[in-house]
DNA sequence: CAGTAATGTTGGCAGTGTATACATAGATGT
DNA sequence: ACATCTATGTATACACTGCCAACATTACTG
């Protein structure tokens, strides 16, 4: 009808505007109590309109979760750039990239990781191509401390899946709010996730 | 009416047999999937029965990720005890407990640590007394590693945070279906975490 | 400028969590 | 033995959910 008010029959950038307004719902009420309805009337449209951008709410659970893999390859990769040269540095500062976006984004982090989403067995081909990007970032910089002569000879594969563990448990554990009162603050946790990194470079053992 | 067909009004152990029915169709459909209907009719009683023993689908959830601790902390603790005064070998059979009970109970764990459960900000007070138990048997255990000069003589919560973090992190990955392919079966599992939990203890620096 | 594809709406269905009122049975005190 | 209280289970109802089918409106394309 009139365009004059905005209203017109077609949204024109649903798509954009749905995954954009259940990021908030779901920063909210968490990814367990987001529904599709709320959002649709969040949105401003009917109940179905979701329907004729996303298969189910499945899908557009997992294009929210690969807008999370985005955010998280940018922001190590941003972290790793700044210390260019320095893969010691390089490693800790990834993983406090890591841990920070998982405090600033609990709910999002829990939707990618906590199995709210059917991945159908081996999730290997789906959205993950995004989550390896970000994995693959990890393995560059161990290699490239190896061959700095910084990093132990060991297995590049293994020495990523350490540091990406030990980064990731902290995470979860974080988001999870089993840390409550340890690692509630930003910096409480850039503290935390520094020295935990430090701990894995230079060993527990008494040498 | 007639008990010889074993039918009587009240089940007689309603609360433990719903407990064990959840786990059951946890294990099949995922945390997310599971419903008190369908809970209540595979118990054979009226969909509201299941009030009489919990408050509501959150508490019930709750009481089976306290279940699900318990057998951490006993599984966890008496992998320790059958290395007593070897707190090293101790560290790493603790961990590959903690990770293989997590391949044992995927959906499980997806529970207790993925946000399935709404814990009202800081959960401290609630059911993880319970998951402080199993934290605890980790902060003595590396308490009188540190004491027989074997650990770093750095902060004993700092050096537990850390092996947690880094056995949690391999135990979501796992159950997230990121390590598809590379930590799906039983000797994989072992395998991995104990290597990752020895290069934690020995450091991934050259030294 | 027709016709077709893309996008949105209405209405409906089965399934969900939970509140309320009612039914039954085990336990208890006399 | 019996009345009564309380624990436990049922029936019904309501608002909400994901999703399907039929229809409406608009944008695009020859």
């Amino acid at each position: 009808m009139s365009k004059r008010s905005g209203e017109t029959y077609h949204h024109g950038n649903l798509h954009d505007t749905l995954i954009a307004a259940a990021i908030e719902l779901i920063r909210d009420k968490g990814p367990n109590a987001f529904s599709l309805r709320e959002l649709a009337k969040k949105a401003g449209v009917s109940h179905t309109a979701p329907y004729r951008h996303f298969k189910d709410k499945n899908a557009l659970l997992s294009a929210i979760a690969e807008t999370g893999f985005k955010t998280l390859t940018e922001r190590t990769q941003n972290a790793a750039m700044q210390f260019d040269g320095d893969p010691k540095r390089q490693l800790i500062e990834t993983g406090v990239a890591y841990v920070e976006l998982a405090l600033d984004s609990p709910e999002i982090t829990q939707l990618m990781f906590g199995g709210f989403i059917d991945t159908k067995k081996c999730p290997k081909e789906n959205l993950d191509s995004e989550a390896d990007n970000a994995f693959q970032g990890l393995v560059n910089l161990i290699e490239s401390g190896k061959q700095s002569g910084i990093f132990r000879n060991e297995e590049t594969e293994l020495l990523a899946l350490a540091t990406w563990s030990m980064v990731h448990g902290l995470a979860m554990l974080i988001t999870g709010g089993q840390l409550c009162g340890i690692a509630d603050e930003q910096d409480q946790v850039r503290n935390l996730s520094a020295k935990v990194e430090t701990l894995l470079m230079e060993g527990i053992l008494v040498r």
